[in-house]
RNA sequence: GGGGGGAUGCCCGAGUUGGCCAAAGGGAGCAGACUGUAAAUCUGCCGGCGAAUGCCUACACAGGUUCGAAUCCUGUUCCCCCCA
């Protein structure tokens, strides 16, 4: 067995680990069953997310075995690593209809058929605890003086708004999701980002104190882009994993205009390309690195979202922006009866309608800004009409700024 | 429980002797130029509707004073700090 842990820290997984010999070893020598927390805060996962989950499915490729724990029981408590603000509430409900679709899109990286890995959700376990005992039995261990000092409470405390108890309390819950782990399926590896780290250890120390067990836990980097963005966030919000919410051609064009500085080091997160062949692509400069930008578009877009989809979106942007080649079909569309089109649709409705822009305002000030464009020629008056004379195959391609489009297809 | 402070547009943050406030400044975002669907830089825009010097909605929430309130008063909610 081949180690996976080398393998994750040639391509910049590794960021903190608690005993890199001893878990090196452990990786080496058999099976180990892992395990990595995903709190169903949203319906979907989102490329914040991503990192970590590339990272078990190193793991498991290499032959071991991952416990997916989707925390529904965590999320009804909310864990404040990390974050400035104590996030609102999420119901029962939600928090279910949330897990249902993170769970279904693990499928998607991991083999999670109750052998090869395995689901978990420590709502089973959470949810029934009797208060008094857990404070009795896992509360004890607990140093209030220690948890202080940990970046993770220390940062909320440091700002006004304050931490409140129940945030105090997800380091417990999560510590002791390790320990049930631990005994349950005797996982000895806790991996997750680095702003984990603290509640981590805390599992490390539980299980040791209960039980006189070693375990690990391993950490991997909180992604900044080279302009200091939080790695996965856009202005709209998170990208999301779901193409319900970030249609795969959103999704290639995400990674494709990623910064020069980031290309080589997102080939070797988030693809699983071979290492030389990643050096290779990231070796590349000036108008040159656009191939590696491709190859990492695809690429990432495959894994997620299947190669056909990867297929279609590759296209759809050679036809957007390389030329004439490419297939225009995969590109945002939306149709529009043929009739209304005869009788003329103002442009302005038009680009709101398309989603193109939000606000009749905004279209108005982005054509007297020049950059609305119909079938590739410039749109000068914002009282334009656009009739089927706009057609081309069918179509009318509507451009917003340099980098989207929208296809309006007559039905 | 007592006392003090605070809540402003996507975020941060001015503004609180009432009108000149759709609200300074910064950031983010969008567009234009330059480029390579990159970065940096420069320029413009940046609540909604609108052709508009116009209207509507907005400064935690609900009321009130006033010709007129983000700014004053009352109540409510939430947050922070000090004391218990």
């Amino acid at each position: 067995m081949d180690n996976v842990l080398e393998t994750l820290r040639e391509r910049g997984f590794v960021k903190q680990c608690t005993d890199e010999e001893g878990l090196a070893k452990a990786l080496s020598s058999g099976c180990v069953v892992y395990y990595c927390g995903f709190d169903p805060t949203a319906e979907s996962l989102h490329v914040g997310n991503l990192l970590t989950v590339m990272a078990n499915a190193h793991i498991q490729r290499a032959g071991h075995k991952p416990l997916t724990l989707v925390g529904g029981g965590t999320a009804m408590v909310g864990d404040p690593s990390g974050k400035t603000e104590l996030r609102k509430m999420l119901t029962w409900e939600q928090i279910e209809k949330n897990a249902r679709g993170v769970l279904s899109q693990l499928q998607r990286y991991l083999t999670l058929d109750g052998k090869a890995g395995i689901p978990v959700n420590n709502s089973d376990w959470l949810l029934d605890l009797k208060y008094i005992e857990f404070l009795r039995d896992i509360g004890r261990h607990f140093r209030v003086n220690e948890m202080l000092r940990s970046e993770a409470y220390r940062m909320r405390l440091e700002r006004e708004e304050g931490l409140s108890f129940i945030e105090f309390n997800y380091q417990l819950l999560q510590a002791y999701d390790y320990l049930v782990l631990s005994r349950k399926y005797g996982c000895t590896l806790q991996i997750g980002g680095d702003d984990q780290w603290g509640n981590m250890l805390a599992g490390v120390d539980l299980v040791r104190r209960l039980d006189g067990k070693e375990v690990f836990a391993l950490t991997m980097p909180l992604l900044t882009t080279s302009n200091g963005e939080k790695m996965g966030k856009t202005a709209r919000g998170a990208l999301w994993l779901d193409a319900a919410k970030v249609s795969p051609y959103e999704y290639y064009q995400f990674w494709i205009n990623t910064d020069d500085r980031d290309v080589e080091r997102f080939l070797a997160l988030y693809t699983f390309l071979p290492m030389d062949e990643v050096r290779g692509l990231g070796a590349l400069r000036d108008a040159e690195i656009r191939t590696a930008k491709e190859t990492l578009a695809f690429e990432a877009t495959v894994i997620t979202h299947g190669a056909e989809e990867a297929e279609q979106a590759r296209q759809a942007s050679r036809a957007a922006f390389g030329g004439d080649d490419g297939d225009v079909s995969a590109m945002p569309s939306s149709t529009v009866e043929a009739a209304r089109l005869q009788a003329g649709i103002p442009i302005l409705d038009l680009l709101v309608e398309t989603g193109l822009t939000n606000s009749r305002g905004a279209a108005r000030r982005l054509i007297q800004g020049g950059g609305a464009y119909v079938g590739g020629v410039q749109v000068t008056d914002a009282d334009m009409v656009v009739g089927s004379e706009s057609l081309e195959d069918g179509a009318v391609m509507l451009r917003f700024g340099k980098k989207k489009y929208h296809r309006l297809v007559v039905s």
